[in-house]
Order: C-alpha cells, then sequence, then structure tokens
DNA sequence: TTGGCAAGTGGACCGTCGGTCCGCATAGTC
DNA sequence: GACTATGCGGACCGACGGTCCACTTGCCAA
C-alpha cells in the first residue's frame, strides 16, 4: 500500500502551496503563471513540485480545495441555510451566494481552476460533479422537475469564474452587486412560473 | 491607405481557410489543432498563415466570422423571429435557439471560439459583446428592467460552447433535448415572476 | 517585353511552457 | 554507522505560437 510521506516531502509540499497561493494572490492574470515561477518561489526544484502534485492542474486543483474545505463541510453537514434541513430554495440561494463569495475572494486562483487546460473540462472536475449533483437534487425538491439537472448547470454557469471576472473588470460591478444579481437570477429561476 | 491584395495572397487565404475549416470539421479535440497542422493540411508555409490571419485567434475569429454571418444578417435585418418586429420575448427564443444550431453545427470550431487564449476573454469579443447588447435591450424591452444586463450574460452563458459540449457528451443529450432545454430555460427567465 | 520593386512566401529558428529523467542527497530504520 | 527507499533539483525534452529573412512572384510603368 501507500508508504507514509517522508518529512521534507511534507515541509515541501507545504512551502510550494503557500508560496502559490502568495503567486496566485497577487498575480496579475493566472495564465500568466508558470509551474517555474511557482517553483522558483517557493525555493524548490521543478521535479519536486510536479512529484508533489502530479501537474499544474494538480497543483491548482491542491490549492483551490484548501480554500474550499470549509465551505465543503459547511454545506455538507453545517448548519442551515447552507447546511441541511432548510426549504431548498433558501439553501440553494445560500449556496450560490456562497460560492460567488469564495470565487471573489480568490478571484485568479478561480479563473486558474476553471481554465480549460488539457482535456479536462470545468465539467469534468469532481467539486463540479459534487455542487451540480446537489443543486439538482435540490431543484427537484423545489418542484422543478425534468430540467432541474439543466437548471443546475445554468445557476452554476451564472457564477462562473471569467463571467465574474468580467463583470467586475470591463462594468465596474463591486461585490454587492454581483452578490444582488445572483440571488436576483436564482429568485428568477427558483420562483418563477411553474414551480 | 491600405493596398489591394495580391492576388496569391487571396487564393492562399482562401487555400488556407477551407483547410483549417475542414481540420475543425473532423478533429476530436480543438486544443490538439496547431497551427503546424494548419499549415501541413493547406500546403501552405506557416509564415504565410500568420501574415494572413495574424495569430491563431485571428485565424479561427475568421472561420467563425465566416459561419455565422448568416446568422447575423438574419438577426440584424431578417424577418420575425430573428429579425427585429416581434414581440421581445419570441425574438430572444428565436435568437438563443439560433445560436444553439449554430453551436451544435460547427462543435469543434465552436469550442475553439470560446477558449480564452492570451489574455482575451470570450466576453471580449465583439460578437459577444453584439449580441449581449442587443439581449439586454430586448430583456429591457419585455420589462425585465435593471437586470437585464446580467440576465443576457446568464442566457448567452447557459449556451457556452463547452457546456453543450459537456452535455452531448457526458450525459448524451440530443439535439432536440438542447433545444428543447434551452427553450425551457429562455422561457423560464422570460416569463417567471417580475415580467 | 522588360525591368524594378513592393508584396508575399516558406521554413528554419526562437522563447516559453508543461512535463520527464536520473545522478545525487538524505531521512528513516536496524 | 551502514543500508535503502524516498525525495530532490535542474538539465533536458517535445510541442507550441509566433518571428525573421533570404528568396520568389505578381503587378505596373516605361
Amino acid at each position: 500500500m501507500t508508504r507514509p510521506q517522508r518529512s521534507d516531502a511534507a515541509r515541501n509540499r507545504a512551502t510550494v502551496l503557500a508560496a502559490a497561493d502568495e503567486l496566485f494572490a497577487t498575480a496579475a492574470a493566472p495564465a500568466g503563471l508558470s509551474m517555474d515561477d511557482v517553483a522558483a518561489a517557493a525555493g524548490v526544484g521543478k521535479g519536486t513540485l510536479f512529484r508533489a502534485f502530479g501537474s499544474r492542474a494538480g497543483l491548482i486543483q491542491a490549492l483551490w480545495d484548501l480554500r474550499t474545505e470549509p465551505l465543503g463541510r459547511a454545506i455538507e453537514n453545517g448548519p442551515p441555510p447552507l447546511g441541511p434541513g432548510t426549504d431548498p430554495r433558501r439553501r440553494i440561494a445560500a449556496i450560490l451566494d456562497a460560492i460567488v463569495v469564495v470565487k471573489l475572494d480568490n478571484r485568479y486562483l478561480t479563473l486558474a481552476v476553471e481554465e480549460r487546460s488539457g482535456g479536462a473540462s470545468l465539467y469534468e472536475q469532481p467539486q463540479y460533479q459534487l455542487v451540480h449533483r446537489l443543486l439538482s437534487d435540490l431543484l427537484r425538491d423545489a418542484g422543478r422537475g425534468k430540467e432541474s439537472e439543466l437548471l443546475a448547470h445554468v445557476l452554476l454557469a451564472a457564477v462562473r469564474a471569467d463571467l465574474l471576472d468580467h463583470l467586475i473588470g470591463a462594468r465596474g460591478s463591486s461585490r454587492r452587486q454581483l452578490r444582488a444579481g445572483v440571488a436576483a437570477v436564482a429568485d428568477l429561476v427558483l420562483n418563477g412560473s411553474g414551480g
């Protein structure tokens, strides 16, 4: 089976994560961040980096997992409205809002996560599929019937990183406006005719 | 001012467009299509290719313009429901459906067009901005008020190439199902509460 | 027809990137 | 202290978008 990891490997992994986090927090554009940059910033060889994370996508995913882990737990078994136990409409709205907040707090990292690199699209990512499944179920509970799956995709498309980024950059939207806008869209989808 | 183009240049441009079109029609993945591939398929040097189209994005855009020009004209000054002169709700639905059809007919090309390459995102493309403006105005006419701009983005997000591609590939959706689904979403957004 | 030259051509070449390889260092163990 | 699996690091690789420039060719004027 898998043997325990050596201490220097664990230390390096943490160093790299910290350095990459810092870089993504300050970078102007995520696409311009090369693996050499990350390795240099972490004071580590490129081989080490790839040994620890497998690929560029793996590193980004690891960072993203770190940042979204609290939200994931809150949704899975936290208190309402994020956690289970509320009216599905309210929960959907809460989840979407929380997603927007996380994405705004990690703007460039989120852009990098959603960038299609290699053959893998956003829609193949386990996290996406998890949220999509959850939203689908909630929409079904809310009486959205057979369109639930598609509607879940549409709701998630409304909070895609590049769209948010565009709304901030080109339209100058504020955080408040974005959250309100997404809430309005969700409300329309949730409470429109047919519900 | 700009001098007329030499005849061999025009011929080569046409050759390249034809070859690239053929390649995109048969390619398994657009990202795997290199400029060298296109040049080789067209029987032309790479320099010629870049002289004619400026960049990879330029070539893809030229192809896309060719494919969408008829739809553009139909929307701008064709007969209803695509052209002006109908109920805005009906026109929005017609435009969205036409967009889905074009995207499905040019699946890999569309993926390539919407792939963020270089710094430019989908939202910076003139064509996107044109359609977005039109949809915004129509939504406003339909009484959608201040959320019109955001709603237009959301409607367009619902027909993004990678989403359609995912629905076809992973969920096995048929052309019919996709068109019906998008129509249902549009209906919800257009006729939901608040209109 | 011809001569001149701007426009166009093509492919060798470049810089960058993600990713691999492998000789060397070192942590963990007895 | 010795032995070994694990990890390290940076030279290296292949692919890609894009550039350069010596050569060719279409076009026009004489």
